[in-house]
DNA sequence: TATATAGTTTATAATAATTCTAAACTAGAA
DNA sequence: TTCTAGTTTAGAATTATTATAAACTATATA
């Protein structure tokens, strides 16, 4: 697949989200999903890889703004694991993650090397949005 | 059971932990622990209700201390469900979680509800701390 | 029992992640 | 081309949490 290809393809994909495809918005798509592996971030480290090559500064303000609306739109999954701090992953299909309480970092676990065979009912009135299993792990 | 009893059971509870008995721990150990159901509450809602009733004030470093100590001690357990803040929860036995998105309110699940027939195997060098399964639930 | 000391509490300041604000900018409809 | 609603931006505000340093206290031991 060619890269340039790529861009006609956010804009489609922000555009049917009702998202403007701006420039912006467009290089934080090249930077997240032009790649081959799952990429699993903060905001923090987003901004600073974003911004790394001083061509485009996009602010940090944008960079909450964009990661909020792409979550939203189920381009990006985010991922609770630590105080203060959360953490956004590539892969929205369903899955599991490692924590390493070491290195503070993610790794995806495919969905097929965890089976539930038992889930609760849940309470009266209300539906399952979704389930996660985080794993800590540690030396 | 006797409530006056209980004051003895933490102070013994406090010293094999290598915490000093002190009053303030004193009174956030009944104010947990004098319970018969499982208490689920953010270092907030901790600080409010120990403060209610004006008799004794609790400094809200104290409350934090405190819950970082009997975490550590392994009298609490810390769930991560939300952006930005803390839950504990009295109930350090393992067992899971359903999350209301709705009214950001936690609810145990007893570990019995939740059969993992299948788990990964660690990364090389690592071991599971812990695994823990958040439901989130909504209308 | 008195006292020295290490642990604890406290008010307050500092920090860190995130959200808000309002002005300038821009995509895209008309 | 022009208008407008959506977007970006810098910076301020907010919120949860952690750090600081002085006052206090539990407790070991003289």
């Amino acid at each position: 697949m060619i890269i340039s290809d790529n861009l006609k393809m956010y804009v489609q994909k922000l555009r049917s989200s009702n998202l403007r495809p701006t420039k912006q918005r467009l290089n934080i798509c090249q930077f997240l999903f032009d790649r081959k592996k799952t990429f699993h971030f903060t905001v923090e480290t987003l901004n600073k890889k974003i911004n790394k090559n001083g061509a485009t500064k996009i602010s940090l303000a944008t960079i909450y703004n964009t990661v909020e609306a792409f979550t939203s739109a189920g381009y990006l999954k985010e991922i609770l694991t630590s105080k203060n701090k959360s953490y956004y992953d590539t892969n929205i299909k369903s899955h599991h993650h490692f924590y390493d309480e070491g290195s503070k970092e993610l790794t995806d676990i495919h969905y097929s090397q965890i089976k539930l065979s038992k889930v609760p009912v849940p309470p009266k009135g209300k539906k399952i949005k979704n389930l996660e299993v985080v794993i800590r792990i540690q030396k």
